[in-house]
DNA sequence: ATAGGGTTAG
């Protein structure tokens, strides 16, 4: 008995080479604590690797008698939900309830947690309707993640006034958890000037911003090129004491290549090890800005510091080499070599850079080959196929929507296009106009198009009228790169005004 | 003694 219960301590402690775990586990997931016979069955949830095997789990807890505590279940549901199998975990929630498993307030938060990451965070809040008719204490854990659901439905404005009501009305207190997800939210949903204001002003509270919050906002400006505030903030957060981790380092890198490696300095530096994540960052942007060499120097070095390149490393490489009109197969072929696997990013990125070269047939031919691979193309695959095809361009996009892949504003971006380098500009303006009963909305890409060729037919009058058009439906102002927005309606004002002069 | 959070490729 003795040995057997070793065997059961050994096994929670994940020690696999013990011979005892082939009786463990024939003896499935009960296991004890120290004393023999306690009545308090114990669960062993690091043998969950997939989500069968959680369900699995849970079915026999339901069987097990003395019944598991409302701890284990909410335990077990939550592996379910950090496995990102929020449908199942609600199943497994609804079968909970049916068979009276006990449930508590952490078990509803949970489920709160599912509908809102589900997008569902009308469900949330009707979740929370009945967690406070059951007489639960809501409190900072409850709340965040429907500030959370909020941003994820886009719901901007509520999750603001949402969490400006949690202060107000004192509803709970808001903790460093609060804070970022109400920067985070504003970051993703484009407003990172108004989270980067915020991150000062909670800067001046007693509830500081911590390193995720941070970071958070320093990925936003990056990504938004304000990498000067990047660099600021960087130094500010340093200052105050708050050392930027690993991803801090990596969202500064990747959102900038001529100070990348100042950056890698710095890390070293302050003993932050570079990670797989930091190369490909780096090996993306000499991709980028043409220095493929040194990409390929960084992606070969990688395993002589303990890092393996990974397919996003190579993907980068390839994108890399395709833009320098570079032989990008042998890269290609290197890929399953190294043990590596495509992905539908690997075979776009080559059937860009093939199109793009003018190489149609074998763009095709790969085509077919993801396919018969069983490798499913998606948006961009098609959108690549649209842009590179000599072909009829409307008829790609009939296979495409009979495959089930909803064109997007792109896919009609470039019809768009192509039937205005056609001079087909009727058929253009019949789509463009066809776009909102499509659900889409027209973006300054589509704008461009239109009012450029409106313009190159002498059509100013109509061109004038779209482009009042367009700032009145606010599109310019709505993508995070404002700045750049502005540039390209300039861009069209000039071409509009330099025709109303021919004219 | 169980609930909430950040970075990579086309």
């Amino acid at each position: 008995m003795a040995l057997i219960f070793r065997g059961f301590a050994a096994k929670n402690r994940g020690t696999f080479s013990n011979p005892l775990y082939f009786i463990c586990s024939s003896l499935h997931n009960l296991t004890h604590k120290k004393r023999p016979f306690s009545p308090k069955p114990r669960i062993d949830f690091s043998c969950i690797h997939e989500v069968d095997d959680a369900v699995s789990l849970f079915r026999e807890m339901l069987r097990m008698r003395p019944q598991p505590s409302v701890v284990q279940f909410t335990i077990l549901l939550n592996v379910v939900v950090k496995m990102k199998q929020y449908r199942v975990a609600l199943n497994i929630f609804d079968e909970m309830r049916q068979s009276d498993a006990p449930v508590d307030g952490y078990t509803w938060t949970v489920v709160i947690n599912c509908y809102c990451l589900l997008n569902r965070v009308d469900f949330g809040f009707a979740i929370l309707g009945s967690f406070l008719k059951r007489g639960y204490e809501p409190n900072v854990c409850t709340f965040n993640p429907l500030i959370k659901g909020l941003f994820l439905d886009d719901k901007v404005v509520e999750a603001e006034k949402f969490f400006k009501k949690l202060l107000t009305l004192k509803l709970c207190e808001p903790n460093e958890v609060t804070i970022f997800t109400v920067i985070n939210g504003l970051c993703k949903a484009g407003h990172t000037l108004t989270a980067y204001d915020l991150l000062g002003l909670f800067e001046k509270t007693s509830c500081k911003p911590n390193v995720f919050s941070y970071t958070t906002v320093i990925d936003s400006l990056c990504k938004d090129r304000m990498v000067d505030n990047a660099l600021q903030l960087l130094a500010k957060m340093i200052d105050k004491g708050i050392s930027p981790d690993i991803i801090t380092y990596n969202s500064m890198v990747q959102g900038m290549v001529k100070e990348a490696e100042d950056i890698v300095e710095i890390m070293v530096q302050r003993s932050v090890a570079p990670n797989t994540v930091t190369c490909n960052a780096l090996i993306d942007g000499y991709s980028l800005v043409g220095q493929i060499d040194k990409a390929r120097k960084l992606l070969d070095s990688m395993p002589g510091r303990g890092l393996k390149p990974s397919i996003i490393s190579y993907n980068s490489l390839i994108n890399g080499f395709c833009k320098k009109g570079k032989e990008a197969w042998r890269l290609f072929l290197e890929v399953p070599r190294k043990g590596l696997e495509y992905t539908v990013v690997t075979y776009n990125t080559m059937l860009h850079g093939l199109f793009g070269a003018g190489r149609c047939a074998d763009g095709l031919k790969l085509f077919q080959d993801m396919q018969a691979r069983h490798m499913f193309p998606n948006l961009v695959t098609y959108n690549t196929l649209l842009n590179g095809l000599c072909m009829n361009k409307m008829i790609a996009k009939a296979i495409m929507e009979e495959k089930g892949v909803n064109p997007d504003i792109i896919t009609y971006n470039i019809l768009i296009h192509g039937f205005c380098k056609d001079g087909k500009l009727e058929i253009a303006t019949v789509l463009f106009k066809s776009l909102p009963s499509k659900g889409l909305q027209p973006n300054i890409t589509t704008y461009s198009i239109i009012i450029g060729s409106l313009c190159q037919e002498g059509l100013v009058k109509e061109a004038k009228c779209l482009l009042v058009e367009m700032e009145r439906s606010g599109c310019a102002l709505d993508s995070a790169k404002t700045f750049l927005d502005e540039n390209e309606k300039t861009r069209i004002l000039t071409q509009c005004n330099c025709c109303i002069y021919v004219a």
